[in-house]
DNA sequence: CCTGTACTTTCCACCTCAGTTAATTATCCA
DNA sequence: TGGATAATTAACTGAGGTGGAAAGTACAGG
């Protein structure tokens, strides 16, 4: 049952791309490798905070570094995006089929019967 | 300019499904709409604590909720999951694409210059 | 060795999130 | 009207994210 392992990576990926200003890191690193400082020029925020956006990144495995003499080169990873579209898809028939679940439910709502109740 | 309200309603998609418990309970709504109760049902938590996970699944979208007698029946909507899959789907000639981008990158990162200097 | 460059780490303040218990609201039914 | 059921709200706690300032680390070059 590794179920809680893949839960928790994708928990992790999610929550990684839960920040506009790490998803542009990402769109950043898509057109190629780059350095903190590099990925640093577009924000207003100081260099610290940058790095530590990187580090969750990093973390969610969505970034490879590097090293070369004092700089740190940052590269993309999009496997775990393949894993969040993978996770998206599952729900593909559900967004085209748009049917109106709720209705659909209501009337399985017996107004005699509580919800999950089995008649007995 | 709807970038950044693009860029927010993204966010906050993408910070509801860093719960392995919210993206459980769209699972079990992906079978058809349920009540609060029924939802609660696999978890060790109290209901509050589910009634929050719902309120924020409602407030990014995916959760549509409605009414009848006591009963609030929760409704999956998945669009917001088409624009998951959209976004993750850009990033698909990356992850195929599986050359190393660093090593391309520590390639242009010359010896004798600093990233990002153009030789002056 | 000393200075500049490129980061990272530490410490701090602020805020949000996740969960609890207890109280409250809303509806049905006897 | 009163009790049961469904669910939310309020108040509180503890944990973790996010940013800044300042100090620390690592490497290059004179």
């Amino acid at each position: 049952m590794t179920a809680t392992v893949d839960d928790d990576r994708l928990s992790e990926t999610f929550a990684a791309l839960a920040s506009s200003t790490r998803r542009s890191i990402l769109a950043r690193l898509a057109e190629g490798a780059a350095t903190v400082n590099e990925l640093a020029e577009p924000f207003e925020m100081k260099l610290p905070a940058i790095s530590k956006h990187i580090k969750v990144l990093e973390r969610a495995g969505l970034v490879m570094r590097s090293q070369r003499a004092q700089y740190r080169p940052c590269a993309l990873d999009a496997a775990p995006l393949e894993e969040v579209s993978t996770w998206a898809e599952q729900y593909r028939p559900v967004w085209e089929a748009r049917f109106d679940r709720m209705d659909d439910y209501l009337t399985r709502l017996q107004p005699h019967g509580r919800p999950g109740e089995h008649d007995g």
